[in-house]
DNA sequence: AAGAGTTTTGCAACCGGTTGCAAAATAAAA
DNA sequence: TTTTATTTTGCAACCGGTTGCAAAACTCTT
């Protein structure tokens, strides 16, 4: 009932006052552990009175498991990352896992921020991002922690779960439906150039045009996944001359885009179609209305924590790669199929 | 050199590969600790060799510093947060601190979470919200963690920093704003009804317009900081009738109500004026280009940090409150002023 | 070369917990 | 009640580090 302010209790402590061995204490504390009930209700009173807590830090020094997950991202531009963070964080901590955010950034240095989980002896990494420098992921499989990699691109690497969508897949599932619409000059508006899931949604768009040799296909990068990045992206193209549709690769892309078009007096869809990629909260926005692949990232989330938890339980290092299914959510940046 | 993937070396393997005592190698991983030129190099060799690391947790046995700042926050929703994320995070990280982060939804019991950060023995506490549970940053400095409440609003409590804004002369500017651009009838379209912000920034408000009786004011409330909330209350003051401007409490519920304007052919700024809050990134965006009052995210976390490494260095427990101005960022939702 | 002053080193105890093991206590069987 | 099986308990060692203290190893004087 009573509190000190100014200093801990501890485990010797609470003993000392139940009359109890440290064991005994310890004990009470531990699920599953062998303590009469005598025993217990002495300690709690102890413990309730001196307003113990175990230090689960201390504990993990014999426990070896601290409860601790990395959670790596680069990306706190793309609103979407806030869903991601939302998710994950609610998720972790309902199965008992504190999250330990590591913001990777042009200044931090890679290699450190991995030397820097390993010191706190995080039980996993989760890596959340589809752009990354590659073998990433890798350097905490080498130092011998669970990771995985949300968002990220199947690999034959053994060691590193991967759950997230098949980014090739979901190129074709834009170009049909652009396709669908009738067009006969698309254009592909990517992210960044090297990233993975630029390059995969861009396979798999041109994958199925290849197939229709008569109608007209640009490609073209947005630096970033931004929105300065597709309105100035689609500003110059404009100047370039335009396809009549767009499949931008990122949602907050799109609307990047959809803003520099709008500027331009063009209407959407009636002049320039657009199909965006991820369905972020904002694409549902009145003012917005964007159609849209939907990447499920909750199922990808919840997905990623039950990989994590699997491994941590029962420590089969099985690799688990899952790829799971997308879908377009019609709205009002492509003109409706009949 | 060569990496164990298997297991982690620990100071003991160090100290006996390098031919030393464990204490010369803890010395020699301590800043500032005695050990001679030779030692070092010695033991430098062997970590190397056994891709040595200390161990964060152990240390922080002994050391009572575990690196760690709990980062708590409880609204996911607000593209806001994300830029919030970013800033403290990135500024953290660059002190030597680990964001432990903490997601109070309406599920999390929020005493249960402030036991949890204890039993991780954070250093301290960031508590990010303007919209809490009052007294919920007191837990914290009642069980003597330092706490710094970001976006807070100041309390005579003496054992909590608050570094934030003036929320009642915010309100303040807003009023005068409006009054400059000469409307007779203006609103308050404010966050939850009773969540501090709200109610300083609506006081400043109406503090400004009582000098001002011929000024007709109407004042509502959206349930939450959210795009949905800002369109519904709106919507619905559409049919009720509308003044011809609004200061909306956050920027994301003036894109909501701007958004249920326009569905219904209100033309701004000519027909409804809009002010917002907060300056956010997308306020920016050529799509939006939300005349708003620009918060000082980054000066409130730099403060923020500043203040919480202050307390951890030196421990000095004096009482840090802070409030730093705020001012209007001019854009495209009200008319501009000769 | 001996003595004084300074730096470096290792010992051992400690931080706050957990856990294998054998002894003590309790319950069940005879 | 005694014997045996079972549960509960405390001891002591350990997890991976740090640190006060006294001894050891250096410098520097004289």
């Amino acid at each position: 009932m009573s509190q000190h302010s100014s200093k801990r209790a501890t485990l010797s402590e609470v003993a000392a006052l139940a009359g109890v061995s440290r064991s005994a204490v310890s004990r009470a504390f531990t699920e599953g552990a062998s303590v009469s009930l005598k025993t217990r209700s002495k300690v709690e009173r102890a413990a309730q009175e001196l307003g113990y807590r175990p230090n689960v830090l201390a504990r993990s020094l014999t426990t070896r498991k601290t409860g601790l997950v990395g959670l790596v991202a680069n990306n706190f531009h793309n609103p979407i990352f806030l869903e991601v963070f939302d998710l994950f964080t609610r998720r972790l901590q309902t199965v008992g896992l504190r999250p330990l955010i590591v913001n990777l950034t042009e200044e931090t240095d890679p290699q450190r921020s991995v030397q820097l989980l390993l010191e706190y002896q995080v039980d996993a990494v989760v890596v959340a991002s589809s752009t990354l420098p590659v073998g990433f992921a890798d350097s905490f499989s080498e130092a011998g922690i669970s990771v995985v990699h949300a968002f990220g691109r199947p690999t034959n690497r053994k060691d590193i779960n991967v759950i997230g969508i098949d980014n090739i897949e979901a190129g074709r599932i834009a170009a049909r439906r652009l396709l669908a619409s009738g067009y006969s000059d698309v254009g592909f508006l990517g992210g960044p150039e090297k990233a993975t899931s630029t390059r995969d949604r861009l396979e798999g768009f041109l994958d199925v045009l290849s197939d229709y040799p008569k109608i007209k296909t640009r490609v073209h990068f947005a630096g970033d996944y931004t929105f300065e990045a597709g309105f100035d992206e689609m500003a110059s193209m404009i100047l370039r001359g335009l396809s009549q549709a767009y499949f931008c690769a990122d949602d907050v892309i799109s609307i990047g885009a959809m803003s520099a078009l709008r500027r331009a007096n063009f209407r959407i869809p009636q002049q320039i179609g657009i199909i965006g990629f991820n369905d972020m909260e904002m694409a549902g926005w009145d003012n917005i209305r964007l159609t849209t692949i939907h990447q499920p990232l909750d199922h990808i989330i919840e997905e990623s924590v039950i990989c994590l938890t699997g491994m941590l339980t029962l420590n089969t290092r099985k690799t688990y790669q899952k790829l799971l299914p997308c879908h377009i959510v019609e709205r009002d940046t492509l003109p409706a199929l009949s």
